[in-house]
DNA sequence: ATAAGGCATAGAGTTAACTCCAAGTCAACT
DNA sequence: AGTTGACTTGGAGTTAACTCTATGCCTTAT
């Protein structure tokens, strides 16, 4: 597959897909005689699960390291799933804040269709 | 109460506060005779919804609005109505993205905690 | 064989959301 | 009276994560 391909397949710009390539964040991708990236399913497995983790909020950051560290072979494979299991922690905190202000929002949603004007609108002059 | 009090009881920093406060993400504060903020009750309730939306993800432009047309009166009830079920549907999608990668991380995680080498490294040279 | 279009790289520029800095004011101790 | 320390402002600097630009190389249609 064409970067372009890879590009619409995923919804990331060819310069993302680039750029993820370059930090580190995906494993280079397989080239053709001519230099040019020609994605391997292999490749696009990579990229589905790393946007994934991204459109999650995961961090770049940690991201790279498991991508590294994947690369060194099994011998890494318990630091691996320690970031899995870090990054999973976090991002079950922010489900839960998201979950908080979701039934924020949904209570003074409700305030307004009930027409009852919230307490704050009272009180500002 | 004063912004570092403020600023300790929210978690955020007396430069945020400010900064919050100069681009209209919270109504201008209760100032001292001489020019000092004191934070009021008041004051304090809106830092906790913003804080709340912002640590959730809600976009500040979003929310500056909403203070915007809070600030207006009670015409604009209706458009705050507005923004916050946008803000909302945006919120579930969001979860919903960060239950899907969840999800995807406890997969991960027990194939390793099964000793089970996931098919990507399988595949990898 | 040449012009166009897709792709390559390195590096600069952008955006959101802070975060820091310099210079100054003011109340409260010493 | 002078120093300290928290506060003020306007504006510059930072960071993460892209996004764009300049320049140049191939392949393909004319």
């Amino acid at each position: 597959m064409t970067i372009t391909e890879v590009s619409k397949k995923f919804g990331l710009s060819p310069d993302t897909l680039r750029y993820y390539e370059r930090i580190g964040l995906i494993p280079r991708v397989h080239r053709n005689e001519s230099g040019i990236r020609d994605y391997t399913e292999e490749d696009c497995r990579w990229i589905e699960f790393i946007k994934c983790m991204r459109d999650a909020g995961v961090q770049i950051e940690a991201l790279i390291e498991y991508v590294a560290l994947f690369q060194q072979g099994d011998a890494t494979v318990e630091a691996r799933k320690q970031i899995l299991i870090e990054q999973r922690e976090q991002l079950i905190a922010r489900i839960e804040e998201m979950q908080k202000a979701l039934e924020r929002l949904n209570y003074k949603i409700e305030q307004y269709e009930t027409k009852v004007v919230p307490a704050q609108n009272k009180l500002k002059r």
